[in-house]
DNA sequence: CGACATCATATTGTCCGACAATCCGACAGG
DNA sequence: CCTGTCGGATTGTCGGACAATATGATGTCG
């Protein structure tokens, strides 16, 4: 019948009071926070206060400091902070790396076609340079995996689109365990990305993003035959690797 | 040349040694945390020091508290959490109306697939409920975008797949205020919203996964219409409305 | 025996004050 | 221009304090 009556911590109203105004822009990036003390004497509360309130902030990624600096500057949360936080959740929520390739497969086909609509000259660069350096270093096992997340990356760049590169970072993180033992235990799994990774370059250079949405969806069901080749369960439950990025040297 | 020597404070050291514990799940969803004295006696560390961490934490979505209540619980981020992270992180980046409708026209046909093929008779039943509830009542408008947004989430619901439950809301919400103005001027989107979602959810009832896929793509691709017709540009950022979720009271 | 009122205790939210480490900016000197 | 020095400002951490209140034990009554 009643709502309860709202009470709220004072870190918890200072914390959403700077929130509030960096998503208004009134605080934009870049720009240096007051101090600490400053900030408790205009908020009229004590220093402690603030600081938690701060770490709120710094969690969420809407507060960072400059390498080894001391002061905290109104940042945007970054991929990976994003990511990290949505990778966090799914391994929580006990995703499988079946969702994870379902998810994969729903959205990168239509990566692929954005990216092939709207790529720049540069995106198309740094997307043949991604595929290059998988095609070109794809031996040795522990840069493999990462050169197949980058190629990923540059394609979300050249989508061009916000949602999409930050989608993107998740799904590869968690992926990424998984894939180190597809390409470590499937001996043809090298060759098929290589040639997957061409294809699709070609048809985004090419500007054609039926092609390079259907060589994408190919491409994608072959991690599913790696899984099954490489006999990993599909319900296996996907984990974080906790490694924590360093803190303030972003 | 040379990697800076990293140095961690002590609030960010014991943030992460608890983090890591509940992603091991040592500490399992439910448990109560230690209080703050015994963290700080266990840790060697000022109360101070461990309420910092705990802030983070707590921002992070992997503690929470019980309504009213006053210890912390090791929780799972709920999908409000990460959804609210997300979009704010998507407001930061300046994504447009047009980078979350191609976002949404890539993922929810593969939603609607997945629902298709594995909902279970509960979930179909919310489907059913979520697509009668828009139909009776989508007069108001403000109750109207709502009923969508349900209907995508019973539909995530029903893919049973975790990734995309947690995709969902994000994406639901930054499309809410445009979404709220296209149902407000365009005449037949409530008609045209309303048969769409019977046509889905009589293809997810028959396990049609083809169908179901071509129906929501259809779907989505009318919103884009929408946008035309109601005269809303599709370069529009995305704005955050800055509604903060009530602290301890999830 | 179980439901309910009562009360002491524990715990959190907030404050104050303090101090060491170190980052910053200015300034001088080669 | 680069380097060394220095004082002030700022953060990280600490200890202690106190009010408000959630928690759990206790006693009481049906």
């Amino acid at each position: 019948m009643f709502d309860p009556l709202g009470y709220a911590p004072a870190y918890w109203r200072v914390s959403e009071a700077i929130r509030t105004r960096i998503l208004r822009r009134e605080l934009v990036e870049g720009q240096a926070l007051p101090t600490e003390t400053e900030l408790a004497r205009q908020f009229e509360v004590n220093r402690s206060t603030v600081r938690e309130a701060l770490r709120k902030l710094e969690s969420n990624g809407l507060l960072g400091r400059r390498r080894g600096g001391k002061r905290l500057y109104v940042t945007r949360p970054t991929r990976e902070s994003v990511g990290g936080g949505l990778s966090q959740a799914l391994a929580l929520h006990r995703a499988r790396v079946v969702d994870v390739w379902e998810a994969l497969q729903a959205v990168q086909p239509g990566i692929a076609a954005a990216a092939a609509e709207r790529r720049s000259p540069e995106a198309l660069c740094n997307l043949e340079a991604a595929a290059l350096q998988f095609a070109r270093r794809h031996a040795e096992r522990g840069l493999a995996v990462g050169d197949v997340a980058t190629f990923f990356d540059a394609l979300g760049e050249a989508s061009d689109n916000a949602v999409f590169m930050l989608l993107n970072e998740p799904m590869l993180r968690l992926l990424k365990p998984s894939l180190a033992i597809i390409i470590d235990r499937v001996p043809q799994a090298r060759a098929r990305i290589e040639a997957a990774q061409q294809q699709i370059v070609a048809a985004v250079a090419a500007r054609d993003a039926a092609t390079a949405a259907a060589w994408m969806s190919r491409h994608v069901r072959d991690f599913r035959r790696g899984y099954e080749v490489a006999g990993i369960p599909l319900s296996t439950v996907v984990g974080e690797d906790f490694d924590p990025a360093a803190p303030g040297l972003s």
